[in-house]
This record gives structure tokens, C-alpha cells and sequence, in this order.
DNA sequence: GCACCGATTTGCT
DNA sequence: GCAAATCGGTGCG
């Protein structure tokens, strides 16, 4: 992998992962939804600057962020420039499903990772994994099959309060277990 | 120090 | 449709 890929903003990394292949300890796979986050961006964790839950945002391009969301959710994210985070928001399950099945306490296929939350309980995350390296260890992340522009489907994201202008939330078109449907796409709309 | 708000999910009304 | 679970960050006194 071009070790420049992940050098670049998170709004121009999260559209380029859909289609790339995610796993966490033998467990994930096809990305199908992201957020970008980026540090002028008031709903970003790093909007503030570093603070000791967020460092790994300031950190190495193509590392983890992972941090705990209302208490109880580990969300997971991947640096891109400092301060940017590609939030990895639901996936097509293809590898360690029993084990995923397991933990989710479901069967379902289209609701094992169908958000960030479901998809940090299938993976198993833990805070010792802030910091970790895509790197094919117990981390690996790389590219799929190759998914068309106009297969990528764009919106405002989710679950916020500011920064609802910016549509920075990117999905898979024609597929199920989506954290929530996309609106339908404006023609034309090319990048 | 204290109250309120989140990059969420689930279960009950 | 709404509240609960639960904790780090932020803002105010």
C-alpha cells in the first residue's frame, strides 16, 4: 500500500475506503459506510486540540484512534493528517463471523456491524487498541474490490449537533446493513 | 466542584 | 418515539 494514501485529508480518505477490507483479529470485513473528521471541524473530537483521550488523532497517519463513546460504545477510526480521522461507521461481515455473532448476541449478518458502535462490540475493541498500526498484524486494512464513483453514495453524518453542512458521511450503494439509509443521490453531483 | 452534552444502542411504551 | 446506561470533555461559578 502507498504509504501516502492515508497523508491526505479525512474528507478525501473516507469516500476512497469504501470497498477496502477491514479486519480486527481475524474478524471484519468490506467497508461500506464512513465519516471524515478533520480538525476546523466543530463536531471533531479534535476541534479543541490534543487532550488525552484524542491524541492518537495527532498521531501516525494510518493508526487507530479508538475511543469510548457515551460510556459505553468503542468507536474506531483511522488517522489520516494530523487531526483527521476517517470513522469507520458499518461493514459487511465476512470473516470471524461466529465470533462476531457471538458477541453482538445476534445471527444477523445485516445487523453484526450495521453502525460504529455494533461494529466496535463485533470487533471486540478495547482501549489498549488506541494507537495501533493498520499494519497486518492485529490490525489490517487494505484494498478491496474496486468501487466506482457513482457507487458511492454522500451525505451530511450522523448523530450531530454542529457541523451538519459539511457531507462527509460516504456509503456503499445497494447495500444492506447500512447504520441508517442515504437520502437519495442528486444526479450530476460528480465528486 | 458540578451540571450538561455528546461521532450510540437497546428496550420498552 | 423516548429514556436509560455511563464517562470524558467543556463551561461556569
Amino acid at each position: 500500500m502507498d504509504v501516502g494514501f492515508f497523508h491526505r485529508s479525512a474528507p478525501e480518505v473516507a469516500p476512497d475506503l469504501i470497498g477496502w477490507h477491514l479486519t480486527v483479529r481475524g474478524c471484519g470485513g468490506t467497508v461500506i459506510e464512513t465519516e471524515a473528521y478533520t480538525p476546523d471541524d466543530p463536531a471533531s473530537h479534535s476541534f479543541r486540540g490534543p487532550t488525552l483521550r484524542n491524541r492518537a488523532m495527532f498521531g501516525m497517519p494510518g493508526c487507530a484512534y479508538v475511543y469510548l463513546s457515551y460510556g459505553l460504545h468503542l468507536c474506531l477510526n483511522v488517522v489520516c493528517l494530523p487531526g483527521h480521522a476517517v470513522l469507520f461507521r458499518a461493514l459487511a461481515p465476512d470473516a470471524g463471523m461466529q465470533a462476531m455473532m457471538t458477541r453482538r448476541g445476534s445471527d444477523r449478518k445485516s445487523v453484526l456491524c450495521s453502525g460504529p458502535g455494533k461494529l466496535g462490540q463485533a470487533l471486540s475493541l478495547s482501549l489498549a487498541d488506541n494507537g495501533r498500526a493498520f499494519d497486518g498484524g492485529e490490525f489490517a486494512l487494505l484494498p478491496g474490490m474496486a468501487v466506482g464513483p457513482d457507487r458511492v453514495m454522500r451525505g451530511p453524518r450522523i448523530g450531530l449537533s454542529r457541523g451538519l453542512e459539511a457531507e462527509w458521511r460516504f456509503g456503499l450503494a445497494g447495500t444492506a446493513g447500512l447504520s441508517r439509509p442515504f437520502a437519495p443521490q442528486k444526479k450530476n453531483a460528480h465528486r
